[in-house]
DNA sequence: AGGATAGCCTGCGGGC
DNA sequence: TGCCCGCAGGCTATCC
């Protein structure tokens, strides 16, 4: 899935489209990607915002809420393979039949006289819907059980949570509640760029290197936002507009290649049941 | 309790 | 040209 950059870039392209837009009609073409707030009884059209006005998109980590002026949420995670798509990008293509098989819900809005589409597709229905009256009831359910968002991630926050652990740095950096929107792209480049290597336990890493990480996921974070993310396979911001940050990718995907730095050829091994890139010269 | 393991899905590329 | 296999950006339930 898409991690926290392109996560952002779609709440971004999305915000263009249906910011202020009323919601005039929905359809859930695929109830079990939803869960209701309610639990039982499958997901009203109410509850996924018809007859509201989109005024906020809010991010945190890899999940967006989508919230109406009445305070009702619609949260968004995309999983391995979710998109939201927006305006031409959300019609159907009479070219590629395979395209319309995975939209799993569909939104008629309107604004401004003008009458725009949306929809969520997910092939691998790793993602899914979540509908909440209240963003505070979306807050507390799940983003309350999220780590600060890793864009806001600093040494006081990463310092604790791998000071007090034996599991490896990389798993840690991939645990949704300690920081939030950092996945195997990421953290692997921003070890990489910390120069500190993946299998390290965390207890081990010193002071020094915990400042270098936080300074380094940000960063690396940073720079893939204003790359339009990066497009491996699949993801697209709401516009269906790839990105470019695979292009600068130093480690990840690059196990056996020489190392950007010093030529070494990189490693590649699981760590955390993760497939991981580093470079033995590099990051100790 | 923390940490390692399956499992959920589909699609794609490589090797035969 | 197929077909089969392994692999993929995430997260959860289960087991040890």
């Amino acid at each position: 899935m898409p991690e926290l950059p392109e996560v952002e870039r779609v709440r971004r392209s999305l915000s263009t489209h249906i910011l202020n837009a009323r919601v005039l009609h929905c359809e859930l073409l695929r109830p079990d990607v939803c869960t209701p707030f309610d639990g039982a009884g499958g997901t009203s059209a109410t509850e996924l915002l018809e007859g509201g006005v989109i005024r906020e998109l809010r991010r945190h980590g890899k999940q967006i809420a989508i919230i109406a002026g009445d305070g009702r949420t619609l949260v968004v995670h995309l999983g391995m393979s979710g998109q939201v798509l927006a305006g031409t990008a959300a019609r159907a293509r009479p070219h590629d039949p395979g395209f319309a098989r995975h939209i799993h819900a569909r939104w008629i809005l309107v604004r401004d006289e003008e009458r725009l589409e949306m929809v969520f597709r997910d092939p691998r229905r790793f993602g899914g819907l979540w509908t909440f009256p209240s963003f505070q009831q979306a807050h507390a359910a799940l983003w309350s059980q999220l780590g600060p968002d890793a864009m806001l991630v600093d040494a006081g926050v990463l310092a604790p949570a791998l000071r007090s652990t034996a599991r490896s740095v990389k798993s840690v950096l991939l645990d949704q509640s300690v920081i939030a929107g950092v996945g195997n792209i990421y953290a692997d480049e921003s070890l990489f760029r910390a120069g500190v290597r993946p299998t390290r336990r965390g207890r081990t890493i010193t002071r020094t290197e915990v400042e270098r990480l936080a300074t380094a996921i940000k960063y690396v974070l940073d720079v893939a936002v204003d790359a339009g993310g990066s497009t491996l396979r699949s993801y697209a911001d709401a516009d269906g507009v790839a990105g470019s940050a695979q292009l600068t990718h130093a480690a990840y995907g690059r196990g056996g290649k020489p190392c950007i730095r010093c030529g070494a050829t990189l490693r590649r091994k699981s760590v955390g049941q993760r497939t991981t890139v580093w470079c033995p010269t590099c990051q100790h």
